[in-house]
DNA sequence: TTGATACAAATAATCATTATCAAATTAAAT
DNA sequence: ATTTAATTTGATAATGATTATTTGTATCAA
């Protein structure tokens, strides 16, 4: 089975589980959450959706978002300029790396993080429960402009 | 001179090379800003402000905030939640630590930031502006409760 | 002191997100 | 297949933090 598939299978599954209907326009925002490598802003969902189902509202699509956000199978990442993005391919904390220029959002693995994290639970004695990293910058293509 | 005061100075220069006036509405901000070790949220400020100039208005409290942050002189912190909190003491990137409880915010040090930004500069060819890093978590306080 | 400009206060406007609610749709039971 | 009870949709209103507007006032340099 592919990827995508397997991520949209463990979102119906979830919702599922707890007594939320799949329909179709549901469907769809899951499909595209857990398709799109780019990180889609709700109003690119709706976008999306809208193709498919001309009829759909945008609280529609708000809310499908914020149920898959409830079950933890979509990662949130709203940023300063009021824009929210959304990554249904891991809905995990993981760092970001944001062009500016483009607002692009790449995944850039990070392995020293983990040490980081256990060095700070050492020095402080809190517990971790969540993080957010974003590097923001130009990107190679942007910088060549 | 004490540490706060030369903040404070800084802050002061800055505006007055901009040929931006030092109001007591103004001064009273700057004074919150560059004392604070809480990071404070503008109604917070705002509530400070109040006991020493009864009459003044929020947007002038969110307008003098927008003022010193445009010149870099402090650093915004805004979380999903919609809450922005507010650092006139580092005002450039440095991580932080959130107790999601009593909402303190603490400044840890975590000196392998700096190789991890070199790191992913080789990798990814990114000329990298800026970086936000927050963990969340139960401060030590809270978890006893 | 005056004059030009910036600023403060009060309030209206903005805009992304959330709440509301009647009508339609869904999944399960009969 | 129908029925049924609950959920979901779509349209729109409400929310709330922030920003813009306006008018009168305070500031600073000459």
């Amino acid at each position: 089975m592919t990827d995508f598939k397997t991520r949209l299978n463990q979102m119906i599954d979830k919702l599922k589980a707890n007594q939320h209907r799949i329909t179709p326009q549901r469907m769809a925002v899951l499909k595209i959450l857990a398709t799109s490598k780019g990180h889609p802003s709700v109003e690119k969902i709706y976008e999306q959706v809208k193709r498919l189902f001309p009829t759909t509202s945008l609280a529609t699509v708000y809310k499908s978002v914020a149920l898959v956000k409830e079950f933890g199978e979509v990662l949130e990442l709203g940023f300063t300029d009021g824009s929210n993005r959304y990554d249904g391919n891991k809905p995990y904390p993981h760092p970001h790396l944001v062009c500016t220029e483009c607002r692009t959002i790449m995944d850039p693995s990070l392995s020293a993080l983990a040490d980081m994290t256990h060095e700070l639970i050492q020095e402080t004695g809190f517990k971790i429960t969540n993080h957010r990293l974003d590097f923001f910058g130009i990107c190679p293509e942007c910088q060549k402009k």
